[in-house]
DNA sequence: ACGCGAAAAATA
DNA sequence: ATTTTTCGCGTT
């Protein structure tokens, strides 16, 4: 038998399957979706199985090494799945494989080389020191060059050993059990000496529970340690073993199991469709568009549980879960063992075996960031993305798919419905909505019959020109001040993202920039350093300016510590909670936070993108945006899409039990559409009149985007390909197509390559991939390490950076 | 013809 | 990605 492997060598000339013999001994346990150890050349490397065949063509067919895995790590349909990405993408097979699964289940490869003489010509003998092996590290160190190791090869004095090793680890406890039955075990207790309280103790235990028990538990519930469980085992009292188990990210977590609640007129009716779907298993697209607070998690439970009802599997996307813990209390309670949890916020060990969950089909429903849409399940009934118009679910590295699309894919492999779900979707699944592409479901009341908290915008230029310099308005103070008599809480809201905190000279003006990247570097207060976003250069904070030795230098902007430090100013009693970046580093911290603030052992919440999203404390009525306008001036077409989203998001974290809530935004911009608009939570008007300024300008969803980025240490050489490019895309795609640039990127330097890019806009271009790939290949030598040329193009793009 | 580094080809 | 083979060029 013949097997056919993907091996893990992202290149375009081994971007195809390999035969291989399938050894006697092998043919019963290898299948196809396993991970293999095969010989490539030398070589030994790691490869996925994706065919099995009983003839090759290949003359010179070797036999492969090992087989890496009991059960398939990739169902055929994940396989298939994984080829649909490459040609998407226009990536390697192999990083599409490897994408989908957990990071440990990539191979690790060492090379030794190894004596293998007694003897060896003095040179040698120095350098291995009586040592029979050297790792490849070492030898790289020596003087000696590639001919030369292979002229003692050949000789017979040294061999290059290769070996592949799995990252993967499996945690591992002792059981112990009781060797014989009650009736023995009593004989037995009477029989222990009165000195040897402990360990009479231990086997009393197993008296009461005869069942095997992790040591650690029963030493914990006996008060006793190893030393008197030693004898016991040894006698063969008592047995131990090693058992395997599934790490738990939640151990000591409790879930109170939750029932589903009845479901309102709108809720229902959104449902019955989704399940009618399910049923019937139609690979229809579904926007669940409902206001928030008014209930779209209850819908996606109940619609979950016809799933599981039918014996199907269900996935359900978030956009980071890590940043709520309600989202996972909500599943698990509902669902309890049946749930999977894939975030980020996990260790690699953990996020293993939460994929190990769903291989053994221990669970049906996975909960999980982006990558959780790769969940191997066999029988998927219902796939949804929440909050579906968040950018996180496009990866913007390597393999650049959005989720979205993936799910669109897998839906229609196995028949089963997508729900998108949002307050506030993206223009795109709008569009198609409107278009009949997707079903528009709607929700657009309140569970709670609550109107939406009023919003009051608040013109900071006036601010100003009152001669309030601060950055909290008169009335946003007078609001808190209110909440904090009152007994209430608040939440504040500061986007980081153009408020970083740069180093400026007052005197000269001069800013301290990275020197390998354009952009300004960033003041980190813990360590007294400063630090570059992009490539991680640092060096330590400046006493004096660079420039002109002035000792005015400052660090300039608003972090949310500096907002904390001035909000404690203007309200001293109020106790503060800040929740950004620095807070919420060690893990668990997250959480700490938000059970700290459900207490009420606090009365503002202070916090960047991650409190926008999954709170819900009845006790918050007042909600405060310190600068809208932020996001507005970053050059992206969708700051104005993104802005009202924000605020849409926010605004809803105020109000959403009994009490009524109240939202403050602050802006310089009061007049603009997308602000205006999300203070009245006018979805439709906003989406009227943005769709007016995609049409006129050629951006999605009236026009695809793809977006070619070249870089090159050399800024002519950048420009130069950039313009070939544009030139042969140009002549190639068709009239209608809009090829720009060449233009520099946004960020025009980082990590000293100069970077420059074509943004091309069009509406149905189906040849564009082959000539893309065209263009990758006829470069391809040219992005070797040493030309430093690099070629990235990423299809409907988010980041245009 | 030989040696060397660089480019091209092979890896089953 | 890494190793092996081939190629081109200057030297013996």
């Amino acid at each position: 038998m013949i097997a056919r492997v993907i091996v893990d060598v992202p290149t375009n000339q081994t971007n195809r399957p390999f035969d291989y013999l399938i050894p006697e001994e092998l043919t019963e346990v290898v299948d196809i979706g396993m991970r293999v150890i095969v010989p490539f050349g030398p070589r030994k490397i790691m490869g996925y199985v994706v065919d099995i065949e009983d003839k090759t063509e290949v003359e010179k067919v070797k036999p492969l090494e090992e087989v890496l895995d009991v059960t398939p790590v990739l169902t055929p349909e994940l396989l298939q799945l994984g080829k649909w990405l490459a040609s998407q993408t226009l990536s390697f097979y192999i990083s599409c494989l490897q994408v989908m699964l957990p990071q440990v289940l990539k191979a690790k490869y060492k090379k030794e080389i190894w004596r293998m003489e007694e003897h060896l010509p003095e040179e040698l003998e120095h350098l291995f020191q009586g040592r029979d092996v050297l790792s490849n590290e070492e030898w790289e160190a020596s003087p000696y060059k590639y001919h030369q190791l292979k002229k003692w090869v050949d000789e017979g004095s040294l061999d290059v050993r290769y070996e592949v090793k799995s990252k993967e680890t499996k945690r591992k406890i002792t059981v112990i059990e009781p060797g014989m039955d009650e009736r023995e075990l009593e004989e037995l207790i009477a029989d222990i000496p009165p000195q040897a309280k402990k360990q009479k103790a231990l086997l009393d235990f197993f008296i009461d529970y005869p069942d095997p028990i992790p040591k650690k538990d029963l030493l914990t519930q006996v008060g006793t340690t190893d030393a008197s469980l030693k004898p016991l085992l040894k006698k063969g009292h008592l047995h131990s073993y090693t058992q395997e188990i599934l790490r738990d990210p939640y151990e000591g977590h409790t879930f109170d199991k939750t029932n589903p609640p009845s479901l309102t007129t709108h809720q229902k009716h959104a449902m019955d469709r989704i399940v009618a779907s399910v049923k019937e298993e139609h690979p229809d697209v579904f926007l669940l568009h409902g206001v928030t607070g008014s209930g779209k998690t209850e819908v996606y439970m109940q619609s979950i549980q016809e799933v599981l009802n039918r014996g199907e599997e269900a996935i359900m996307l978030v956009p980071e879960i890590a940043l709520t813990p309600q989202m996972v209390e909500r599943f698990k309670g509902r669902f309890g063992s049946k749930v999977a949890v894939l975030h980020s916020a996990l260790s690699a060990g953990e996020k293993y075996d939460e994929w190990r969950k769903i291989q053994r089909q221990d669970v049906q429903v996975v909960v999980g960031a982006r990558s959780a849409i790769f969940a191997p399940f066999k029988k998927l009934g219902l796939i949804i993305i929440d909050e579906e118009h968040e950018t996180s679910y496009k990866q913007e590295d390597r393999t650049r798919y959005h989720a979205r699309d993936v799910a669109i894919q897998r839906a229609a492999n196995h028949g089963c419905p997508v729900v998108l779900g949002s307050a506030t979707p993206s223009l795109e699944s709008f569009a198609r909505a409107q278009k009949g592409n997707y079903h528009l479901l709607e929700l657009p009341e309140r569970m709670n019959e609550q109107a939406m908290p009023n919003v009051e915008l608040i013109d900071m230029r006036a601010e100003l020109h009152e001669g309030n310099r601060s950055m909290f308005s008169q009335s946003l103070k007078e609001k808190l001040d209110e909440r904090l008599q009152k007994g209430e809480q608040s939440v504040l809201f500061l986007n980081r993202r153009g408020y970083s905190t740069f180093v400026m000279c007052r005197d000269c003006g001069h800013v301290v920039e990275c020197p390998y990247c354009d952009i300004s570097m960033t003041y980190h207060r813990k360590q007294e350093q400063l630090k570059c976003h992009y490539c991680s250069y640092e060096k330590p904070m400046p006493t004096e300016c660079p420039e002109c030795e002035s000792k005015t230098i400052r660090y300039f902007g608003t972090g949310t510590q500096k907002v904390e430090e001035h909000l404690q100013q203007l309200i001293p009693e109020a106790r503060i909670l800040r929740m950004d970046v620095d807070t919420t580093r060690r893990k668990g911290a997250h959480e700490k936070i938000l059970t700290q603030f459900g207490n009420h052992e606090a009365d503002i919440l202070l916090g960047t993108q991650m409190i926008a999203k999954g709170l819900d404390f009845g006790n918050v009525t007042l909600v405060g945006v310190l600068a809208a306008d932020s996001l507005l001036n970053l050059p992206d077409f969708r700051a104005s899409e993104k802005t009202f989203q924000l605020l849409t998001q926010v605004s809803g974290r105020a109000g959403r039990h009994e009490k009524e809530g109240e939202v403050v935004v602050q802006t310089y911009t009061p007049d603009h559409y997308s602000i205006q608009l999300a203070s009245t939570y006018d979805f439709e008007k906003f989406y009227a009149e943005e769709m007016k300024y995609r049409k006129m300008f050629h951006y999605p969803p009236f026009y695809y985007l793809t977006l070619v980025t070249v870089s090159h240490p050399n800024t002519f050489q950048a420009q130069e390909v950039t313009r070939k490019i544009a030139q042969y895309l140009k002549k190639n795609l068709s009239e209608t197509a809009d090829v720009l640039g060449p233009t520099p990127s946004p960020l025009e330097r980082i990590n000293n390559r100069y970077r420059y890019q074509t943004m091309i806009k069009y509406k149905a271009e189906p040849e564009q991939h082959k000539f893309i790939q065209r263009i990758l290949n006829y470069y391809e030598n040219d992005m070797k390490e040493q030309n430093g040329l690099q070629i990235t193009v990423d299809f409907q793009p988010y980041q245009l950076m």
